[in-house]
DNA sequence: TTGCACGAGTATAGATTGCC
DNA sequence: GGCAATCTATACTCGTGCAA
């Protein structure tokens, strides 16, 4: 068996409110049942799976993975993920957020209920092991350098993860439906945040009034009602978990988890308790 | 596509109660 | 005692109509 080893750079001169930002990489043998988690993170972070085995969960959902698969932890969701008792994985990973991110992973299929690419090309384990070297070095181009190899990784997921034909936001749709697709997106991606529709359309380059309205005709729903739709939808999933109300409250963006119990019970009928035992 | 105004709805905080 | 739910008051945000 090989000798446990985790080692990650991390970028020298990290900026905010960049479209793309690589913050981090590093590499790790585990140790057997090595296990992260249950956590949240605040930015994306990639594993790629060199060799050996393990389980990723997220989502209620449980993924077996091997060498050559990657998958993706996504900003605020709850998540763990483990090493297999007898052949325990090695992995690369890659942490980054921004914008341009957020687009890559869309057209690349990649989504917080589909976070994963099986097999494929080894070029994202090139570009993990490239950034880690840069970061290492610390030279004041490491940022291009970086954005270039994240690049070709995604070009690389993109290609395993997505059929031919074009990426889409090309596909003949409506500008309007493009951009109420984004800002659900970006909705989905703030669950566990508290955050607000002017945040959102500020981020997203529209007045407030103007994306609501958009958002409204397209989705024949609010961005708030969307918001709690979803939210509550996560809240069922989580209550299945052994997590208490709080920590349900907390991974679906409600700060009180008074006003969480409140407004579950508005929208399923039953407070969260009365859930739970229905559910067993 | 933006900006304003306004009513309606939502979020929050604190106090209290009930259950295990 | 700890956790969860309820109630109330208040502040804030949202959705919408309208004008530009």
């Amino acid at each position: 068996m090989r000798k446990p080893v985790s080692t990650t750079s991390v970028h020298p001169r990290p900026r905010e409110g960049q479209p793309l930002a690589v913050l981090f990489a590093g590499h790790s043998q585990t140790e057997p049942l090595h296990r992260m988690g249950p956590q949240k993170l605040d930015s994306i972070l990639v594993h790629t799976v060199i060799d050996g085995k393990g389980t990723y969960r997220c989502r209620d959902s449980d993924y077996e993975l091997g060498a050559g698969d990657s998958f993706f932890i996504f900003p605020g969701e709850l998540h763990t993920y483990q090493a297999d008792g007898e052949q325990p994985w090695r992995y690369r990973w890659i942490a980054f957020r921004g914008p341009e991110a957020d687009r890559w992973l869309l057209m690349a299929g990649i989504t917080p209920d589909r976070p994963l690419v099986r097999g494929g090309e080894d070029v994202p384990l090139r570009a993990a092991s490239a950034i880690e070297k840069l970061f290492r070095i610390g030279d004041w181009t490491a940022d291009w350098e970086a954005e270039g190899w994240l690049r070709l990784a995604f070009a690389a997921w993109a290609r395993t993860n997505r059929p031919k034909g074009p990426p889409p936001s090309e596909s003949g749709r409506s500008v309007a439906s493009i951009e109420a697709d984004r800002a659900a997106r970006w909705l989905q991606a703030q669950l566990a945040n508290p955050v607000s529709i002017a945040q959102m359309a500020k981020e997203l380059g529209y007045h407030r009034t103007y994306l609501t309205k958009l958002f409204s005709r397209e989705r024949g729903m609010s961005p708030v009602r969307y918001l709690q739709q979803q939210r509550m939808g996560r809240a069922k999933l989580l209550l299945k978990e052994p997590l208490t109300v709080e920590e349900v409250a907390a991974a679906t963006g409600y700060g009180d988890p008074l006003y969480f119990s409140k407004s579950f019970k508005r929208w399923v009928g039953c407070t969260p308790t009365e859930y739970r035992q229905s559910q067993r």
